[in-house]
DNA sequence: CCGGCAAAAACTGCATGCAGAAATAGCATC
DNA sequence: GATGCTATTTCTGCATGCAGTTTTTGCCGG
């Protein structure tokens, strides 16, 4: 089971992207995953065995995780995957709360019908759904959805992708239990956010979002001992 | 002329950096003085003759300035010096904005007087400093100084990175003239963030900081015209 | 059974070769 | 002179070789 969508053999159509970022997207997928759980050895060597590429589109790979934060990639000695303290923790959740306040409050003068709508309807078939039928997962999903259409929706490209870059990171130590009723609470906090951005109310739309992901911030580092 | 230091040849110490790290400081470095305007061909041929390297560091190294957001790198094609629209200078400064707003509110209650001492005395040097007295070049000093203390006295490492980043970026494109008038008027504005870091004031050196930097994205937004 | 040490294996970073793509130059045509 | 096409040159991305270093392995003394 090769993890590249083919060989890097004649057949099929050239790559659209470069190999660097194939083997990225492949390696990125085992970390979120948590099949290669932090402190993970990342030899270039092995990958490019594992993935039939050579050394140095691993390498490239690497160096991107690296500037992602996902990777430790101390120079001359082996890369391994990002081994995150209490403290990394509290970080990234500050530094979320500090870009995705701002970018709540700028999309709810910019975002309009056509990309609250799906947000409202999948929000409120989240509502209807049974715990039992599936409902962390799409509580799951909609947590994805909700907050990038807030960062797409913010205007601002370069907050944008600062944004997408913390919550990567996030999700790399995922792992941590979220019970039903944090997540209902956390819905609520969307929702919340959800009717500020449809008011276009700035102001609400920022405080919503900073007091959600303060809320989280602290859930999160709280049971991370 | 070789830029580098030295010849990779065996004399010297080795170099405590990766030859990347070096081909992406001489780079860097040509690019924040002028030397390669907007729009410049980055070849990473030619830099790996004029360095005396070969391609693979010179090729890390551009990877890296596409990272920082300085050059653009289109798969396959040559990377070129980034060029900058109106748009991107005012989401720079946003950036810039909602990052260094907070970190002067964590700063406010993190400095001590070992920090802002420093600071407080290459103000008032300044202050006493004739225009004519190398006056621009001591601001440009105290202004690069000030914000990187700041950045770092925020206590979170990551928010320090990515204020360091967007400084960066904004002095690529620093050949927009300043007039002493409104140099004047910035350092006004420093004194004053300093004052609400000295006297612990979170909320006011935020205000103070949002607003000096909002200040500068007018200021600059207009001149670029 | 564990810590220290030397030999061996494996790996990283850099240099370089090569295939295919992009940029350029040259030339014909309008 | 401007425009479009083609041939040539140049470049990028990837594969691979090599030197130096790190990591592992194997062994010994405690």
């Amino acid at each position: 089971m090769p993890s590249l969508p083919a060989h890097p053999s004649p057949q099929a159509s050239a790559s659209p992207q470069s190999l660097a970022e194939t083997v990225y997207e492949a390696i990125l997928e085992r970390i979120l995953r948590g099949t290669r759980p932090p402190g993970t050895v990342l030899s270039a060597v092995r990958w490019a065995e594992k993935l039939e590429v050579s050394r140095t589109p691993v390498h490239e790979a690497l160096r991107m995780l690296s500037a992602d934060g996902l990777v430790e990639n101390p120079a001359g000695r082996r890369a391994q995957v990002a081994r995150f303290t209490c403290d990394d923790l509290w970080e990234i959740f500050e530094m979320r709360r500090i870009l995705e306040g701002p970018a709540a409050q700028l999309a709810a003068g910019r975002m309009d019908g056509r990309q609250l709508a799906p947000l409202r309807a999948e929000s409120d078939l989240l509502a209807r759904t049974e715990e039992a039928d599936g409902w962390m997962r799409r509580w799951s999903d909609f947590d994805e959805h909700f907050h990038a259409a807030v960062a797409a929706g913010c205007g601002n490209g370069r907050l944008r992708r600062d944004i997408g870059r913390y919550r990567l990171v996030h999700r790399g130590f995922n792992r941590i239990a979220t019970d039903y009723a944090s997540l209902q609470s956390a819905h609520a906090e969307h929702v919340e956010i959800l009717n500020a951005l449809e008011a276009g109310d700035g102001r609400a739309a920022r405080a919503a979002m900073e007091c959600h992901i303060a809320h989280w911030q602290r859930y999160f580092v709280e049971r991370f001992r």
